[in-house]
DNA sequence: CCACAAACGAACACTTTGTTCGGTTTTATT
DNA sequence: AATAAAACCGAACAAAGTGTTCGTTTGTGG
């Protein structure tokens, strides 16, 4: 409601991201992020308890607006896998300023973990064209890491491969029955 | 040489791997080392320059054991890919009570890394044997990725199935031309 | 215009870090 | 057994970071 809150909130995410780019999360400490930010101690700590907690928060906004079901310029059905998956790097890109620096910077990983949560949702209903010989979970964790890994590598190109084509190398590498 | 070293460089080792098993890397500082380890402060910091530098230090350790060359009790040849794979898996078994705790964590994404290059050589080599139609960075970048993702499911099941299986597994599901 | 909410920042006690240095114990060697 | 070198110990230190408190100032919505 208030302005002040939301411009608060914001310079602190913004400071933050622009650290992340070229300092690993666990390099930096809430001095740099108030510094940055250029907003109070006081204030700092009555936005977030902990810089955890910050991290917390701002993987939610990012992956809330990735994943998000608002309308969109996406031009396309989502009705396989393929076409989901390639809906979602649509986003993505769509993203990309804010997410590249983050998932290519050092602290990368701590992302990953986030992501992958989300990802889980999303292959768990297309288990059936995957093999069936071996355990769900494996195939699970298999397919979210490696669609994980795919955002990495693919944002790391700059995103010059289109999305349908990146859907493809992966479901293509990860045995998927087309 | 001296005894004194080795003793004490053990129990450091020791006493942070003890501690990773309930505390995230982070989250763990150089006195809780010191505590644990009951050494003194400044035999730490003779030793090792800092936490990050500890933690290259053990990993080196873990990994040159897993991939060493020393003559083994692994019966089998390394004639292709899937057999290579499985040795290196059941070296991983071997070390399985000290690798567990530290791969399945909540630092593991710190040593997936370190892994990660170590198995980079491993699959150079094999390519020839993964779809052609796509960038070479891709599907190196998603071998990696997935063996080291595979090899944590595999010590999160407490590594009931058969090295030779797993690897089965993984490369069935990774677009691996038989 | 005004009451309230938010931001500010100094000050605080506390923890962690990395170094220094004088003193003690252990080791390898003879 | 004697001894010199090497390793360990731990108290003390400055510097930096953490998380909280509180009185003051500034901005906002009604």
């Amino acid at each position: 409601m208030d302005r002040r809150q939301q411009k608060t909130r914001n310079a602190i995410f913004s400071a933050f991201r622009s650290l992340l780019e070229t300092k690993r999360y666990d390099k930096i400490t809430v001095q740099d992020i108030i510094d940055a930010a250029d907003v109070g101690r006081s204030t700092f700590y009555s936005h977030f308890e902990t810089k955890d907690l910050l991290l917390d928060a701002m993987c939610e906004e990012l992956f809330n607006h990735v994943f998000k079901n608002d309308p969109c310029r996406w031009e396309g059905k989502d009705t396989d896998l393929e076409a989901k998956l390639a809906h979602t790097l649509w986003h993505i890109g769509e993203d990309r300023r804010d997410l590249a620096g983050i998932l290519l910077s050092d602290s990368g990983d701590v992302f990953l973990t986030y992501f992958k949560e989300h990802l889980r949702f999303v292959f768990e209903s297309h288990l059936t064209n995957f093999p069936s010989d071996m355990p769900e979970e494996f195939i699970l964790n298999h397919l979210t890491s490696g669609f994980a890994e795919t955002v990495r590598w693919w944002l790391k190109e700059k995103t010059q491969t289109r999305p349908e084509l990146v859907a493809r190398y992966f479901l293509t590498l990860s045995g998927y029955k087309f």
